[in-house]
DNA sequence: CCTACCGATCGGTAGG
DNA sequence: CCTACCGATCGGTAGG
């Protein structure tokens, strides 16, 4: 978030979403009048682009990172989806803005992701091409469906934020988001390489 | 959608959201005019209230399939899943809209999903516990977890509609939704289950 | 970046 | 279920 305006903005849209979240509501947020804030973007909608452009911007930030992770061999996985995961939960905003964004303009979003993912899920569906060819990866798992629900996935379970934390009995009353995304990623994991022919105890990878 | 007001008023608020509805929206997609509308549903709050409440009502009818779902040992994964994903299938705008209120009411929907939620994730992760002491299940496998993960990931996939389709390649462009469910009951399956030890070709079950 | 202001729409009421 | 209406708030402009 460059200006305060647009920090403030991000963080109104995100929890309260576009059409809950007034100008005035903003401008209060900031410490200027409205007018002033319509002096620097001249209109809500205006406004709205900027955030949604900072956002898919950092995600490009991150595709570098996801690329150097490129170059061992066995850890890219964890690394890539580390990388995704941090993403979110660096800061939850995104998640919650990035849902809101796909429900209330699907259209404009798919333009938008087509852009933004394409490059991105087509390096990731690559390696796990390689990864089945080597027979390291499950031969009929689907690269692009695979690699888009996990990512659905970590998406939703940050957008939900602690929705689920009381669904759990009485077990655990603690952290159940710590739970889940712990189980996302022992699931993308198991889902995605074919187990070990055997030989060890079928232990877990260390995370 | 029992009556015609709770019809229209659950497409909208899923569709445009809660803030972004006007009762003279709802008023006008009903065919009356709002002052009408105002007298069977008291405020447009109201009317809010009893849009979640019929949905998770519906869900509630979902848990007596799920248990008749539990007579058969080993399709009962199957039958459970099928359940789920046929509820947010047959009308997507449930997804939308249970997405929407997690977002926009967190400390409600905790409350709620709390009483709609909590009998029927119990019940899953006693058979995901009872299959991993027959050896079965991934016994690393957190019940609670992966159970809400897969239901996270269909919530959001179907909240999410078509925005994915234009981002897979040259190679899909049709239905990549279907692909993507398809995946994600492969995803599920694997990530649950201990791969077989070794006695067929680790041929994949039928669905 | 501000004060002053505008037409349109908001959710909701009065009264029938 | 309607007509008529209300105060509050909406996004945005004029003019400085």
């Amino acid at each position: 978030m460059k200006t305060p305006i647009l920090e403030s903005a991000t963080r109104l849209f995100a929890r309260m979403g576009y059409a809950g979240t007034s100008v005035q509501a903003i401008a209060d947020a900031v410490g200027i009048k409205k007018p002033s804030l319509i002096y620097w973007f001249p209109s809500k909608e205006a406004l709205r682009e900027a955030v949604i452009d900072d956002l898919l911007s950092r995600w490009n930030e991150v595709l570098p990172k996801v690329m150097v992770a490129a170059q061992g061999g066995q850890d890219r996985f964890q690394r890539t989806l580390t990388e995704v995961l941090r993403f979110f939960e660096e800061d939850p905003d995104r998640a919650r803005l990035l849902m809101r964004e796909m429900l209330d303009h699907p259209d404009e979003m798919q333009r938008r992701l087509e852009l933004t993912l394409r490059p991105w899920l087509a390096l990731v569906s690559e390696y796990i091409r390689l990864g089945q060819r080597q027979g390291r990866v499950r031969p009929e798992l689907d690269p692009e469906g695979w690699t888009l629900n996990i990512t659905v996935l970590a998406l939703g379970t940050i957008a939900a934020g602690s929705v689920f934390d009381q669904v759990v009995g009485s077990d655990g009353p603690a952290d159940f988001r710590r739970r889940q995304l712990d189980e996302l990623v022992r699931t993308a994991h198991s889902s995605l390489f074919l187990d070990r022919p055997a030989s060890a105890g079928a232990p877990q990878e260390s995370r």
